[in-house]
DNA sequence: CGGGACTTTGAGCTTTCTCAACGATGGTGG
DNA sequence: CCACCATCGTTGAGAAAGCTCAAAGTCCCG
């Protein structure tokens, strides 16, 4: 509703500062994601643990019933998460970028070793922070902070995972396309103070088959419900992966069915 | 997938153990929901905040947007949770029975007053343990072993939400139902080994209205697709509120889309 | 026994899907 | 530098799943 713009905003935005020590003290995730959390001197000693890697695109990160041996920070690019039926039918569950972790959720309770329940693939050149989960969960206990965080982090997520259902379940082709795009801008932190009034513009990663697959509809029905924002004038396609919001206060009530 | 069976149950099944002495002590989820994680000396602490209380069909419990001042710890019946457009469209989120702790979920950080984002209604008559956040979040801090529950929980329900996208979002109406059916079946702890062969009663506590908006259907659709199940031979439908799996395997195959 | 709420069933309609053709775009090699 | 090719996106026409509207059937409860 009046807060949708909040749902999918990352937690961190905050990029600025920068240490320059050991491999994680200059990460450019630092302050973004949960090593935030972690004291510099733990930090040392996670350290150790992690692998710094660069994935190219379509790379398989994490497949849906393997053991779930690592949590993934990502530190640049982005990733889809889904979900598939044996059938070849994809459901996308979400878009993760820098500062998002990747790995908590897994079957059986969060302190053991369990499968992950999603897979997830990169879209475009991916930058990820590696650890396994062996070396993470002892600090969780260490660290309540970390436990914390990450209780916010997996609240937050769970808002925005309720926010989809109401747009699967009941949202026109239209309406979920403007949804998306609305989200999608607040989460790229460009509404700091509410929906603006002027144009504002938009970069989409991912392609028409993702789009699809992330809301419940097909790559035909995505293509013409942008040509129909376009013909009504609220937005604009200069390139594939770029979207005009030429009037994001009507989207937003296209979105919500306001009127 | 082949854990589809697992997701929806509720963490803790175990009713047996009754203490005594005060409110909190004899209370029939002492053990069930997160109130085990807390020590009987805190209980005791908390127990001066508690209040029980009895709610009638259709009770509203937590209204969309409005401020979040309690937790509610179900402890009998079921409850529908659920998110609404302005022109009326509801989609239900989810059904929270015994055990099941309300309102973790709101806007802004978890450690903050902010609003709730859903609805909660009482499907038939509802008993809860209600006590402010106001109380309960300093024990966070204090105990560890609560939030790590706490985030269990969040884990949990992240894991179901992510499987009824992929229901809202790929499956047909006949899929959804059957679904539905298993997972009501898992969470009412009726698969302790796998999906049995032989047939199975369930209850459903929900109208068929519920149902749909919890699916993402009609409730015609609801309708039509349960009498198919019935007519296949895999279902049968004694009362309203009362189905009988004759086949939950091939419901399981129709479910997840097998051959 | 009657009334209201809920459920089922039916008929026609709408939205979205499917299938197919066409068009754009970006990368590669000549 | 351009032409070619593969991939991705758009557009159109017909089909289908599910929705809407309407009527009849059930069930519960007083």
């Amino acid at each position: 509703m009046a807060d949708l713009h909040l749902h999918e905003r990352p937690l961190f935005k905050d990029l600025a500062h920068q240490a320059s020590a050991a491999k994680c003290m200059d990460c450019g995730a630092r302050h973004v994601g949960l090593c935030d959390a972690l004291c510099d001197f733990d930090m040392q000693t996670l350290a150790g643990a992690v692998q710094r890697l660069t994935l190219p695109p379509g790379k398989i990160l994490v497949e849906e019933g393997t053991p779930a041996l690592h949590f993934y920070n990502i530190t640049a690019g982005t990733v889809r998460l889904f979900k598939a039926l044996p059938d070849g039918r994809r459901q996308i569950t979400g878009f993760m970028g820098a500062g998002h972790l990747l790995g908590l959720k897994v079957s059986g309770p969060a302190a053991e070793p369990g499968h992950y329940v999603f897979s997830a693939e990169a879209i475009g050149e991916v930058h990820i922070c590696r650890f396994t989960r062996a070396s993470l969960l002892p600090k969780l206990t260490q660290f309540p902070a970390l436990e914390r965080k990450l209780l916010d982090v997996a609240t937050h997520e769970l808002m925005a995972a309720h926010e989809q259902m109401l747009l699967l379940g009941r949202k026109t082709a239209i309406e979920r396309v403007a949804s998306f795009l609305l989200a999608w801008a607040d989460r790229m932190a460009l509404f700091p103070d509410g929906i603006p009034e002027g144009k504002l513009t938009l970069d989409l990663p991912m392609n028409r088959m993702d789009l699809a697959d992330y809301l419940g509809v097909t790559i035909e029905t995505i293509s013409r419900a942008l040509g129909q924002l376009k013909k009504r004038g609220l937005i604009e396609l200069p390139h594939i992966h770029e979207v005009v919001l030429l009037a994001p206060r009507k989207l937003a009530a296209l979105a919500e069915a306001v009127s």
